[in-house]
DNA sequence: TATAAATAACTGACTGGTCAGTAATATATA
DNA sequence: TATATATTACTGACCAGTCAGTTATTTATA
């Protein structure tokens, strides 16, 4: 094997360790995943893994944190940004099918499912930390807008909620029933259901 | 351990078992459940359940026909009694809720989720099997629906998979991120969206 | 600019522990 | 007492994590 030496071949070959575990986490679960068969993947030797990252538990946190946090950024951003809601929407409605199509976030999130138990103190931060930012953003945006009297509806955080739990699950729906790729998310649709 | 010699007692303990093992498949995951624990929740030694059921993976086969066998039926019979949209419709926002919340079945889907690529085989019969039956009747429903002129779509198959998917997750989202109680399913709001 | 010494990445082989499944044995009940 | 039911004790396979040793790469020195 060609050794990483600089920093950046170092990152790289923490990205391609991260990729093989998803794969593994994501075909057996996390559990069932053996360090030898993501090492296979990673064409390294499981010893080699244990130079990156500490444990097994170790390298399915940092997963997490490698696939979600791009992701969490971009829709902080799209809420935070002081657009009125149509414009926002539109920036949703060409977020969100990128990131349930195009991105690693569905099968993580199916792993992390599976996990949910067993790991629930990692799930529950993730939950607190992940999930509740941006469901407050959300809120916030929601709420904005109607001071600014452009919707209406009772509870800014529920309809938050109802809107994101569908988008989330409909990518793992995606993945494990390998759904029409037409079955695309209309997320204007979703806003006027609940509006 | 008092012994189950009729019949009944021993589908009684069988019944003991397959409880037993969703509580620790649900909590820990299929791979990570050990038939000790399983056994001792179900208040016997390990080896007297091999004298139920032939290995883990049996047990897992039978704990999904145990589950949902009862609630395939009860929706097949409640799409193919040639009632019109709306008492049907009725009937379904009675019977789904009840469900999501008051079933053994949204665990049981986490832990088929955690499993679904290990378990292909078995999944994908149970998919076609058992969700393409009902997604079928509810298509029927749906076409026989139109055909009286009741309601108006174009696709009636994708229209059932677009409503079955979210009940079926909603139940997922609810005991993961044990979501607000009234957040439950509104059946008839989801059908005006879609038709 | 060779090359020897030093360093850091990597590997193969091992260990300690876990767990599904089984065999030998005990016991409740007809 | 016969036997079906249950348990205890065991086995073999598997796997996360470790470590002594190897090899690639860099760096100091002639």
């Amino acid at each position: 094997m060609l050794r990483a030496r600089t920093e950046e071949a170092k990152d790289e070959r923490r990205q391609i360790i991260l990729s093989a575990a998803l794969d593994e986490f994501f075909e057996k679960g996390f559990a069932a995943a053996r360090m030898d068969d993501i090492a296979k993947r990673a064409k390294l030797s499981k010893a080699a893994i244990y130079l990156y990252f500490d444990n097994k538990d170790a390298l399915f946190k940092a997963l997490i944190e490698n696939v979600t946090s791009a992701k969490i950024a971009g829709l902080h951003a799209i809420f935070s940004s002081d657009l009125p809601f149509e414009p926002t929407i539109r920036r949703l409605s060409e977020f969100l099918p990128q990131i349930v199509m195009n991105s690693d976030l569905p099968r993580l999130l199916k792993v992390m499912i599976g996990e949910s138990q067993t790991f629930s103190p990692l799930i529950i931060s993730y939950r607190t930390q992940v999930l509740e930012r941006i469901i407050s953003a959300f809120t916030g945006f929601l709420r904005a807008c109607r001071d600014r009297g452009e919707i209406e509806f009772e509870d800014a955080r529920l309809t938050a909620q109802l809107i994101m739990a569908p988008v989330a699950l409909n990518g793992v729906w995606k993945i494990l029933f390998d759904g029409d790729p037409d079955a695309a998310i209309d997320v204007p649709k979703m806003f006027r259901l609940h509006t």
